[in-house]
DNA sequence: TTAATAGTTTCTTATTTAGAAATTATTGTA
DNA sequence: TACAATAATTTCTAAATAAGAAACTATTAA
């Protein structure tokens, strides 16, 4: 990592502490953030109080712990609408969302990782981990698969060299070839299915945005695989399929 | 600035840049940012690189222009869920724009500001300019006013010494003496009114949510100026107030 | 009251930064 | 296609910053 960035290494530092804050669940004290990472106390004190003086971190007073500022609401906000796929898509997987009464997501890939854009829950949804901002691996997503479905087979290549298939779920794909069929399947019924591959008792069903060989993204029905019998399945498939082609319609 | 902070030179950079990004309505170059900020080129570049590396900037490798990466959605997802006073809310507030037909705001205070914590469109509301996240003065406005009622009286003290009341409008209150008698108005009536001093047009109604001497937010009803007759406004006062008691109920 | 723990300051060397200048790439134009 | 203009990138080094050990102070727990 040093080796190739030489720049900045107060702002890698100042990622990882971010970062430490943001994935604990409550504020945290200056100890809290030392005895987790590789950094002395001194120095992540420095750099939490240059944080603070930019608001991208909080200290309470009375508790002397930190937490995130609410910049990040005003550089979140802006990221979001940046992203005008999702006032568009909106309508049409609100509809989705009602038909199915689940839970629906759309994504868009980044750097070789579907990252969540929206999320729609519907009134009967099981808590899924995943939230706006998060991301997910390709291979074991149903958003995922119709993305690497529609990569061209050296970019697929180069993908396949730099990713580890780990298993995240009994189902998660982790040959190659395997993954390999299970595109070309993709491809020719133009969805894709995540056989409970990518989180404990999640089936979804997945479906690209693509018009003109742009990808603008690909959504997703998510439910809890009990629920899932055939019948429904052909439903989200249906449904999803519908979907698709009304939004492609608005699409550019 | 420099005198006070004397340690994350390079963070403090990277926040104007990232700054001048959020700010840009559409990705920008290189040129840009130096044409627009005291730092040179290959200090900006290599700046660039690291929050690139870090996932907080995209370089589009066509255009070779630089945009906010979705890091923030993660980032400003977990600030947003960070105030339950948000969710607390919303069905109340949802309630309050129904009736009103008019936009309904939700803000905190932090650092002498309000911050637009969350924010609901009615079917006819006109676009204001305030998006979540962002920040108003405290003395502008009707959220604003019904916190600085609430101030201690050092408190408020030391918030006018530190504070120019600086003209946003013709009404804005620019004098301390009448912003004073103003906060006495709104203590006793318990309600602050906007009366187009923080945004052209504007005409807002503020509410506070505060229970055992914890103020947890205060919220408004905004509409543009024609609509707010005095038949309107006794509207506004009388929904706005029904909804401030049913959110104190469930608060803590 | 004391012990233990957490937060803060000071200080110095090793490291990093910043920008001028040169270089290379890209874009627009004749 | 070549040329000019503009933008991006690299190189280099003096000047500025960063980092952490150690000492110190505040806070909390016993």
């Amino acid at each position: 990592m040093a080796d190739q960035i030489f720049y900045g290494t107060v702002l890698l530092k100042a990622k990882q502490i971010t970062d430490y804050i943001v994935d604990s669940n409550t504020a945290v004290s200056l100890k809290d953030i030392s005895d987790n990472l590789a950094i002395t106390k001194p120095t992540i004190l420095k750099i939490l109080r240059t944080l603070e003086y930019c608001g991208f971190v909080n200290r309470n007073s009375e508790t002397q712990k930190y937490s995130l500022g609410t910049v990040y609401l005003r550089y979140g906000q802006k990221v979001a609408e940046s992203f005008d796929i999702k006032e568009l898509t909106r309508p049409f997987l609100e509809q989705l969302r009602d038909k199915t009464n689940e839970t629906i997501n759309l994504g868009i890939v980044e750097k070789n990782k579907v990252v969540l854009l929206d999320k729609l829950e519907s009134s009967r949804s099981v808590k899924l981990v995943s939230r706006v901002g998060g991301t997910m691996h390709m291979y074991s997503s149903a958003m995922g698969k119709t993305f690497l479905a529609h990569y061209t087979p050296e970019k697929l290549t180069k993908y396949l060299e730099n990713t580890s298939l780990v298993s995240l779920t009994p189902n998660t794909i982790t040959d190659v070839q395997t993954l390999k069929d299970d595109l070309e399947q993709v491809r020719q019924q133009n969805f894709a299915i995540d056989n409970v591959e990518n989180q404990a008792d999640i089936f979804c069903v997945g479906f690209i945005l693509e018009k003109n060989s742009n990808c603008y993204g690909a959504f997703s029905i998510s439910a809890p695989e009990y629920r899932v019998t055939k019948k429904v399945l052909h439903e989200f498939i249906k449904y999803g399929k519908e979907a698709q082609l009304k939004i492609l319609e608005v699409l550019n």
